[in-house]
RNA sequence: GCGCCCAUAGCUCAGCUGGUAGAGCAAAUGACUCUUAAUCAUUGGGUCGAAGGUUCGAAUCCUUCUGGGCGUACCA
C-alpha cells in the first residue's frame, strides 16, 4: 500500500487535475477524446501561411506553454513536427469555450482549427476559432526552461525526455531516418532482408556471454542470440546471395557508455564476394546515408572532435599499426619480452596471456581508441577471428577487416570461411583457447558445420553496430542517448 | 564485480564548521485582448532516497542498504 503513495508523489497537482477532468465530463466534455480528423500537422500548417492571413489550418498536438492575458491566451502547441503557436480570443470563441479552454493545463492535448496569421513579434500564429480536448494530461511536465536533466528519469520515463528535450527527440528521429536510409541503399543494390531465429539452442557467431532461457514445449534450454551469422551463413548455403538482417542481439555483458546488453546490429552478405567487396560496400553505405539524413561527411562532436566521412577511407593492416605503436622490432622479440613491454605499456597482461592477446591488448586498448578518422584495419591474427578465410599470402593471418570511426569499432567484416574441415579446426582451436568447459560457449554447431559441407559460396560479410554509428553521426556520447530505453537496474520497492 | 562521486518540493537548484528547510518554474486564486522563460499580487506544497547510529539537537557527522553517474573489469 505504501506503494501507491509513493506512486501518487505529485499528490496535489495530480488531485487538482483529477477534479477538473470530473469537473469538464460534467459539463459533457469529453476528457480523453476519440479521433481528430484532418490534422496537417504543425510543419505544414506553418508552410500554410500567407500573409493575407486566409490560410486555415488544423492540427493537433500537447500544450507545452500556457501564456494567459485576461481575454486571450497563447499557448505552444507541438507534435512530431515541431512546435506552433496558437492564439485564442473570447471574441471569437465565444465566452463558454473560452472559460473551458482557460481550465487547460500544460500537457493536455488538443486539436485546434483556426487561420494562420503574424503576430506583431513575426511569429506565425493559428488564431483558434474551433478546439477539441483530446486528452487530459494528469500529471505535471518537468519544467520548461532548464528541461528534464536527472539523467535516470530521462531513461527511465524516456517519454519526458522526448516531450520536453527536443535535443533528445531529434537524436531518435534521425537514428530512425538513418535505418531507413540503410534499408533504401540495400534495397537498391538488390539485398533481401530476411529474419533468422533470436532464439537459439546453440549461441554462435560470437564469443560472447548468452542470455539463457528455457522453452516449456520443448523441454529445452534456449538461447537469446549473440549474432545472427551462423544462420544467415545457412541462407548462404540455401542459394540466397545478397542478404541483410537487421535486428538486436543480446550479450549477457555488463553496460558502459558503448554497450548496451541488447543492441541492434545489421549483417549483410554478398555471395561471390569477399572482404574488398564489403569495405566497398560499407563505405558507399555510410558515405550515402550520412549524405541523406545529415547532407553533410563533416561530423562534429563534443571537444572540438570532428569526424570527416569524405572516401577514400585510409586502409591499414593491423601488423603495421601495432609496429607504429610499439617500435619495428616488436615481433621480432620473443613472446615474453613483447608480454613484458606490453604491461610497461600499462596493460593488464599476466604470465598466462598468449601472445596474440598481447597484442591485441595494445591494439584494442591504445591504438583504437586513437582511430578517429575512418579507417580499415585490416588482416588480423587468425585466433581473433574463427569465421572468416585466411590470407592467401599468409595463413597466420585472416582476411578481414575493421572499421574503425570515433575510436570505436563500427563494423567487422570479412571474406567468410567456406570450407568445412577448416572451420571445424577453427571451432576446436577456439574452445580450446577460450578454456571452456561444458558449457555451451564450447559447443561445436554441428549443424551448421554439416549446412557448410554441402557447399557454401564463397562470400563476403560484415556487420554494422547500428547503435555505434547514430552515436558516431549523431555526436551522441554515450550509446544510452541513442536507445530509446536502455538498460537500468529494475527499482526493488519493499 | 571493484573504485570514486551523487540523491533536498512535480521539475531545476540553494541550504557554511550540526540549531529543526528556501528560490525559480510548475500548481491554485485574482488582474491583464499581440504574449513567447509573458508580467503583477496572493496562496498551498517537503518522511531532505531508505534504515540504523552519534548528539540536548542531524538535510548536514558515522554505518548499512537502494538507485544513479563516471571510471575500470567482463566483452573474437
Amino acid at each position: 500500500m505504501e506503494k501507491e503513495v509513493s506512486q501518487l508523489a505529485p499528490e496535489d497537482v495530480f488531485a487538482q487535475r483529477m477534479s477538473k477532468k470530473d469537473d469538464l465530463e460534467s459539463h459533457g466534455i469529453k476528457p480523453f477524446g476519440g479521433a481528430f480528423a484532418g490534422s496537417v500537422g504543425v510543419a505544414k500548417a506553418r508552410g500554410m501561411f500567407k500573409p493575407e492571413g486566409s490560410a486555415k489550418a488544423r492540427v493537433a498536438g500537447r500544450l507545452t506553454a500556457f501564456r494567459v492575458m485576461g481575454k486571450s491566451i497563447f499557448c505552444d502547441l507541438k507534435d512530431s513536427s515541431g512546435r506552433i503557436q496558437i492564439y485564442l480570443k473570447k471574441d471569437v470563441l465565444g465566452e463558454p469555450a473560452f472559460l473551458v479552454f482557460k481550465k487547460l493545463d500544460i500537457g493536455d492535448i488538443v486539436g485546434v482549427e483556426g487561420a494562420l496569421f503574424m503576430t506583431k513579434m513575426g511569429e506565425i500564429t493559428l488564431n483558434v476559432e474551433t478546439f477539441e480536448l483530446l486528452s487530459k494530461s494528469l500529471r505535471p511536465l518537468p519544467e520548461k526552461w532548464h528541461g528534464l536533466t536527472d539523467i535516470e528519469q530521462r531513461y527511465r520515463q524516456r517519454y519526458l525526455d522526448l516531450i520536453v528535450n527536443d535535443d533528445s527527440r531529434a537524436i531518435f528521429q534521425m537514428r530512425f531516418k538513418i535505418i531507413r536510409e540503410i534499408r533504401k541503399y540495400l534495397e537498391a543494390h538488390g539485398f533481401v532482408e530476411v529474419e533468422t531465429p533470436m532464439l537459439q539452442p546453440l549461441p554462435g557467431g560470437a564469443a560472447a556471454k548468452p542470455f539463457e532461457t528455457f522453452y516449456e514445449a520443448l523441454d529445452s534450454r534456449m538461447y537469446l542470440r549473440v549474432a545472427p551469422e551462423l544462420y544467415l551463413k545457412r541462407l548462404l548455403v540455401g542459394g540466397f546471395e545478397k542478404i541483410y538482417e537487421l535486428n538486436r542481439n543480446f550479450r549477457n555483458e555488463g553496460m558502459s557508455r558503448r554497450h548496451n546488453p541488447e543492441f541492434t546490429m545489421i549483417e549483410i552478405y554478398q555471395a561471390y564476394g569477399d572482404c574488398s567487396t564489403m569495405m566497398e560496400l560499407v563505405e558507399d553505405l555510410v558515405t550515402t546515408v550520412a549524405m541523406n539524413v545529415l547532407g553533410t561527411l563533416d561530423i562534429s562532436h563534443s571537444g572540438d572532435k570532428l569526424i570527416n566521412l569524405a572516401r577514400p577511407w585510409r586502409r591499414v593492416c593491423y601488423r603495421d599499426l601495432l609496429l607504429e605503436k610499439c617500435g619495428g622490432d616488436w615481433f621480432d622479440v620473443s613472446s615474453s619480452e613483447r608480454a613484458s613491454r606490453a604491461a610497461g605499456m600499462g596493460l593488464d597482461i599476466t604470465s598466462d596471456t598468449p601472445d596474440f592477446e598481447v597484442s591485441n591488448e595494445v591494439y584494442e586498448k591504445l591504438v583504437e581508441p586513437t582511430l578517429l578518422q575512418p579507417t580499415f584495419v585490416t588482416r588480423f591474427p587468425a585466433e581473433l577471428v574463427p569465421l572468416a578465410k585466411r590470407c592467401e599470402d599468409d595463413p597466420a593471418l585472416v582476411d578481414v577487416f575493421e572499421l574503425e570511426i570515433n575510436g570505436q569499432e563500427i563494423a567487422p567484416g570479412y571474406s567468410e570461411l567456406n570450407d568445412p574441415i577448416e572451420q571445424r579446426r577453427r571451432f576446436e582451436a577456439q574452445i580450446r583457447l577460450s578454456g571452456s568447459k561444458e558449457n555451451s560457449e564450447g559447443n561445436i554447431d554441428e549443424d551448421f558445420l554439416v549446412a557448410l559441407e554441402h557447399g557454401m559460396p564463397p562470400a563476403g560479410g560484415m556487420g554494422i553496430g547500428i547503435d555505434r554509428l547514430v552515436m558516431m553521426l549523431t555526436g551522441a556520447g554515450a550509446i544510452r542517448d541513442v536507445v530509446l530505453f536502455p538498460q537500468l537496474r529494475p527499482i526493488r520497492r519493499g
